[in-house]
RNA sequence: GCCAAAGUGGCGGAAUUGGUAGACGCGCACGACUCAAAAUCGUGUUCCUUCGGGAGUGUGGGUUCGAUUCCCACCUUUGGUACCA
């Protein structure tokens, strides 16, 4: 027997493909170029998951499908290999990171060598290798001449558990990223980058990417651009310093009855009077105690106390209290602001707690009943500004502050700088030395600086990085002054290598630079980018934003790196039914707790009533949804099992099929039994199991038109959906061609072969082994995609529906020629046996003709 | 709370410049082949029905000859974000 056996040709091609270099990159450049990447993985020890094919089969059938169609493409992998795991499994056991580091990417290397992806393995890159990082550091070194990385003593969120700080975006409702585990914030000396000097840019450049919007939402958000004004308040009784706010609304400056400050605010200790200084000091200390999930906790309530001091409105000259509080954060604007608690909500709040007065100066819609009115509505108690709208008294107050030399227009960003230093060991080390002078960079031709080792990876408790330990790497003389000097012990966040590895397998073997700008300037943008949402403002952020110092420093040719990006939605694991019991009685699951027990039903013992499942045979209502793939949960899907039993072009098939790229879906091996079943019943359509030869019934003859018709029909729709990565639908299509086909007593042979090299991007291994049995030595990897012909798509008839008020009650067939002739249809419409009946004693009011389309008559009784 | 996306058979999903709702696949049922099973092939499969039809794309309205598609309100789910002045 010679069924489709894909344990036995997968490797063949694996092998050959490889042995070949088949899907080397092309060296010139004559072609058009097509840049297609994926996020590269970090390899994890637990090795691959079914969520990294999904979008990596996406790619690579847009990389197969791009080499058919002429174009030179690029498509690369390599590994993202910094990070904590290899670390902590490190302190654990004593493996060096690289050990472990190392092992892992072999396992990836295999396995996604084993789903036939058609990767230039000859440009892998690994974010940890010293020839990478080099240029990783070499960056670094230019942020800093560039005045963009700086230290700075900030407050940062450490986190004990982990030995290490946190960026603001790897903490999660006060939580490590990471584990889950407490953050507490804390001063510490840090290494930051000035991603705000990009902040502008990074929001403009936005508009002519091809993302999605809710990316692009994302990100503008997280960019968090306002615009209002700054405005000086003067002190009672201080002659230099003043109290700059930013506000969005400055013209509800006469609304203002009290000022507040950060706690941390610097004039807090100058102005607060003596009388207050103790209370004012005893709510700096708690609050500074307080933890970001405290703050969050406790958010509900407005807390503050007064300074004892007043400003000086800048109007009305009248004193206003100055007040501190934590709702005001010191790391937003200038750290205080005017409270305008008539339009401001939070400002409502604490004037409530506190009895502050409260003036309004938006006269509020009619019927409003709320407490602060952030609407639009003429200005109020607001003597110049009386009777504009918002928009209007906003530019008249600026316009005022500015004549007055007391303000002006201001623009601010939720965009902090990114803290670009972690207390780890198995990340690049700084090209950093600390001298008497303070730091001072490596030169060029001391990179790479490679880690030293160590026989402890632990951070010290006090949060000294584990590079602490070797002394001997730390410690060392200063080349340009022979003074002794200390090596910088923290090491680059996991970002790091990621934020521009695109561009190093553009050239993966330059030493010039990060990258070739002779090759750059070809290859650059990617043209298409497929990744995971959770990368949505963190890795795609930084990215940009060293993208665009590197084009500012002319390293590279484009503004933005990624032209278009996709985001493949999670898969999640099989569907499961659960039900609830508590004291071994059924209960509906909406009125489960803790204390009730969660059993988990067959498919069979459960049924739909309505919109609810319930137990079959009861109304006791249960859960029916898929849950996210987790360890614990015991739901994963080991994509190793699944090529085991159905091999890897049906994983492939799968994967794509179950439904568009960008949606969340449930996995089900039944269904990969299915596109299983449909790659047999084509390997049956082309040969012959007793021989394993191609089917007698297959040979050089003319396809007839109905062939033909179906033949341009695939091409067309396969070609269509892959040009707009719907490649669920583009499955179906071959698999609707499969069945036509298999009804066909005889197929001409140019038919089989332009089926096999459609199926191809999707299906290689199957495709390769078919494309040898119809006579070709060459690999199909480079066959041209067949070209449709719409003169094959016409029918010589048209089928209307006819529909009676928007029904349809008939069909009606009409030549093609007369297809367009609204008379004659409409006559045939009427004609017709079944409308007959409709139209008796009926009157007809109206007749819709849409050519090509539908028949629509519209009738009321008479 | 705010921003965004999405709600279609038992399940995954298809169809949107408004024109036959449910393609394709899973599951299920029946039939063929088989001593039997698996595999395979074939037929059927939205629901209700008095077999004439009727209802139907989260809910309620609206626009239209015609709405899954457009508009308004609401509900639910998912993702993001949260004292950002």
């Amino acid at each position: 027997m010679h069924s489709y056996n894909p344990a036995a040709i997968e490797k063949k091609w694996q092998t050959y493909w490889l042995k070949h270099k088949t899907f080397k990159t092309p060296m010139d450049r004559s072609k058009p170029k097509y840049y297609v990447l994926d996020m590269f993985p970090y390899p994890s020890g637990s090795g691959l998951h079914v969520g990294h094919p999904e979008g990596y089969t996406a790619t690579d059938i847009m990389a197969r499908y791009k080499r058919m169609k002429g174009f030179n493409v690029l498509h690369p992998m390599g590994w993202d290999a910094f990070g904590l795991p290899a670390e902590q499994y490190a302190v654990q056991t004593g493996t060096h990171p690289r050990i472990t580091t190392e092992h892992n990417i072999k396992r990836f290397r295999e396995q996604l060598q084993a789903i036939g992806f058609s990767y230039d393995w000859d440009r892998e890159v690994n974010t940890t290798d010293p020839t990478y990082f080099k240029w990783t550091q070499w960056i670094f070194l230019k942020l800093y001449e560039m005045g963009l990385a700086y230290e700075d003593e900030v407050a940062v969120n450490w986190c004990p558990e982990l030995g290490t700080v946190l960026a603001n975006e790897e903490v999660i409702d006060g939580k490590s990223e990471v584990g889950g585990y407490p953050v507490v914030r804390r001063p510490m000396r840090q290494w930051v980058l000035k991603i705000t000097a990009y902040a502008e840019r990074l929001l403009q450049d936005l508009d002519d990417l091809d993302w999605p919007k809710s990316l692009k939402d994302m990100q503008r958000n997280w960019i968090g651009k306002s615009v209002g004004a700054e405005i000086d308040f003067a002190i009672q009784g201080y002659e230099v310093e003043k109290i700059r706010v930013f506000t969005t609304r400055p013209d509800t400056l006469f609304g203002a009855t009290y000022m507040v400050l950060a706690p941390e605010h610097h004039l807090v200790d100058i102005i607060t009077s003596e009388q207050q200084r103790s209370s004012v000091q005893e709510y700096v200390e708690t609050s500074a105690a307080k933890s970001d999930l405290d703050r969050q906790e406790l958010s509900k309530e407005k807390t503050g106390v007064w300074t004892g001091a007043f400003a000086i409105h800048p109007v009305t000259k009248k004193q206003i209290p100055i007040w501190i509080a934590d709702y005001v954060l010191l790391s937003y604007g200038t750290g205080a602001i005017m409270a305008v608690p008539a339009q401001d909500e939070r400002d409502w709040e604490f004037a409530e707690a506190f009895d502050l007065p409260i003036v309004r100066t938006v006269e509020p819609e009619e019927g409003f009943t709320g407490k602060a009115y952030t609407g639009d509505g003429p200005a109020i108690n607001s003597d110049f500004l009386n009777g504009m709208g918002v928009a209007e008294a906003k530019t008249t107050m600026i316009q005022w502050l500015e004549d007055h030399g007391v303000g002006s227009k201001a623009i601010n960003y939720k965009l902090r700088d990114w803290l670009f230093s972690r207390q780890r060991y198995w990340g690049e080390p700084f090209p950093i030395i600390h001298t008497d002078e303070g730091a001072v960079p490596l030169s060029e031709d001391q990179l790479p600086l490679e880690l030293p080792k160590v026989d402890n990876y632990q951070p010290t408790g006090d949060g000294e990085p584990p590079l602490a330990n070797a002394t001997e790497w730390v410690n060392i003389t200063d080349p340009a002054t022979a003074k002794p000097a200390k090596r910088e012990t923290n090491t680059m966040p996991q970002w790091a290598g990621s934020c521009w590895y695109y561009l190093r397998y553009i050239s993966p073997d330059w030493e010039g630079g990060p990258v070739d700008p002779d090759y750059e300037s070809y290859w650059m943008p990617v043209d298409l980018y497929v990744g995971g949402a959770e990368h949505a403002v963190l890795h795609l952020l930084y990215a940009r934003f060293w993208h665009k110092v590197l084009f500012d420093l002319g390293v590279v040719s484009t503004k933005e790196p990624f032209q278009k990006l996709v985001n493949q939605g999670m898969i999640l694991g099989e569907m499961e039914y659960t039900a609830a019991q508590k004291n071994e009685k059924w209960i509906p699951i909406d009125e489960a707790d803790e204390t009730s027990d969660k059993i988990r039903l067959a498919d069979e013992e459960v049924e739909k009533k309505g919109d609810h499942f319930v137990i079959k045979g009861t109304d006791i209502r249960i859960e029916a949804r898929a849950h996210k793939m987790s360890k614990s949960r015991g739901n994963v899907i080991n994509p190793d099992h699944i090529i085991e039993e159905f091999g890897a072009d049906s994983l492939r098939l799968y994967e794509m099929f179950m439904g568009p790229l960008e949606q969340v879906k449930p996995w089900s091996t039944k269904g990969v039994d299915g596109v299983n079943r449909f790659l047999h019943r084509a390997w049956r359509l082309l040969v012959n199991e007793e021989s394993g030869e191609l089917k007698s019934t297959i040979y050089e003859i003319e396809p007839n038109k109905e062939q033909l018709k179906v033949l341009h029909t695939v091409i067309k729709k396969v070609s269509e959906d892959i040009d707009a990565m719907r490649f669920n639908t583009a499955i179906s299509a071959l698999m609707i061609f499969v069945n036509e086909a298999n009804t066909w007593s005889q197929m001409p042979k140019a038919l089989a072969q332009n089926f096999v090299q459609i199926l191809s991007p999707f299906a290689p291994h199957i495709s390769e082994e078919l494309w040898v049995k119809l006579g070709h030595q060459e690999s199909i990897a480079y066959q041209h995609w067949p070209v449709f012909d719409e003169q094959w798509l016409v029918d010589n008839e048209i089928m209307y529906p006819i529909q009676i008020n928007g029904k349809v009650r008939a069909e009606l067939f009409v030549s093609t020629e007369r297809a367009m002739d609204k008379q004659y249809v409409l006559e045939q419409a009427k004609a017709n046996e079944k409308i007959q009946g409709y139209l008796e004693g009926n009157r007809l009011v109206k007749e819709i003709f849409v050519p090509k389309r539908i028949v629509n008559l519209v009738i009321a009784p008479r």
